[in-house]
DNA sequence: AATTACCAAAATATATGATATTTTTAAATA
DNA sequence: TATTTAAAAATATCATATATTTTGGTAATT
């Protein structure tokens, strides 16, 4: 219902942007017109407009006259990335554990409750899904920046976190106990308002995972 | 020469973000597509994928089924902008500090050279040309976290640097010798590679500017 | 064998016209 | 005044057409 009423631009760009974070579309495939237009039955024109919006977001190149084709990764854009997101990510909980209030900090609980319920599934068994994970995951931060009162710093936020996700889903694997420690610290540093203490940790906790991450590139 | 080779919608991109920046498409104008395609002889499909590229870009609104407008504009976004620019002009230049060199050090010197020759025409003569003032300004500043290696973080700063741009050209004026003297110590400090002075330099740099846009809101 | 030149096929860039929907506007009604 | 309704305007999408550019392969040249 939800979905279906939205337009079928928005739909595929949904979709295109899906494959690509989650690997469907691999890095440097070149994305043809045509072939698109078949994969996801749509118009050349629409498919234009919505390449163009996923270029600016950075999963996809374009190039003058060559078209366009899926972003690469690397080790070093990973790293950039995972600078990135410290930074701002930091700097948006800061604003947000000033702003504290009682409904935000409910919601921070409640996302952290799903998240800490998944993650100890995953513990137990290995096989479960991983692309739920990373929803709850995804929500958790989320909520932690939510509360800056910055459209802006919010924005800018997702923009570098969907990229993240990209490598989490490409090459980042579930880390185990210690990811859950961590989201545990963070949480309860969170609710204490101690911006220091729950900074490190959300940097320990990014750091860890691309330490992980050098492992499968 | 170098323009004409680029395509349609390259360079219409280019004149409506112009447009929009310089503000002669006002904040919260309705961009019709038929009204468009007569102003800038482009055909609606490139105008759409323009627009769509613009509203990643931050400056325009797209609704569903509703269309596109030009981003809105606030006291209280400058001011969001203005801290973004802040962290990550400032998160920047501590890098390119750390890796700085004679080539970009003289660069910097060169970019700040024309920048301030052009300050202390506009301090003699207030009708001086305000868009050239403006690219300099953009220049030297670009430069300044131009050496930091990380891609990522320069295009991110271009692009919160190019909506306090729009911000600088709809309602900032020219502070004069303050802002002159700031970006001699910028150039000082940054030679000097003392992160912390520059810093605080920076910092101040954008906050005055703001403080002074206050006044004409 | 390596490089260059050239041609055909593929793909992009752009424009236009057609159709279905949706939104907006303005008029009509209660 | 508020609500409803009908007409007009605008968006969303697609298909098609054309010019230009890029690509890939073959032949010619060094």
């Amino acid at each position: 219902m939800i979905d279906s009423y939205k337009t079928v631009g928005e739909n595929t760009y949904e979709m295109i942007k899906k494959d690509i974070i989650f690997g469907n579309l691999k890095p440097l495939k070149k994305l043809k017109l045509n072939e698109l237009k078949n994969n996801y039955k749509t118009s050349i024109s629409t498919l234009r407009e919505i390449l163009s919006r996923l270029s600016g977001d950075g999963f996809v190149v374009y190039e003058e006259q060559k078209g366009f084709y899926v972003s690469p990764v690397s080790k070093s854009d990973l790293k950039e990335i995972a600078n990135l997101r410290i930074l701002i990510e930091s700097h948006a909980l800061k604003y947000s554990l000033e702003n504290s209030n009682p409904d935000w900090e409910g919601s921070l609980l409640a996302a952290h409750h799903k998240l800490n319920l998944y993650e100890n599934k995953l513990l137990k068994n290995k096989t479960e899904e991983r692309s739920n994970w990373k929803r709850y995951d995804s929500e958790f931060h989320q909520t932690l920046v939510r509360n800056c009162n910055s459209k802006n710093l919010i924005e800018l936020h997702k923009l570098i976190f969907d990229k993240y996700l990209r490598y989490q889903l490409l090459v980042l694997t579930f880390r185990g106990s210690g990811s859950i420690e961590e989201h545990k610290k963070l949480l309860d540093y969170s609710l204490e308002r101690n911006f220091k203490k729950a900074q490190m940790v959300l940097e320990e906790h990014i750091q860890n995972g691309i330490i992980h991450a050098n492992k499968s590139f």
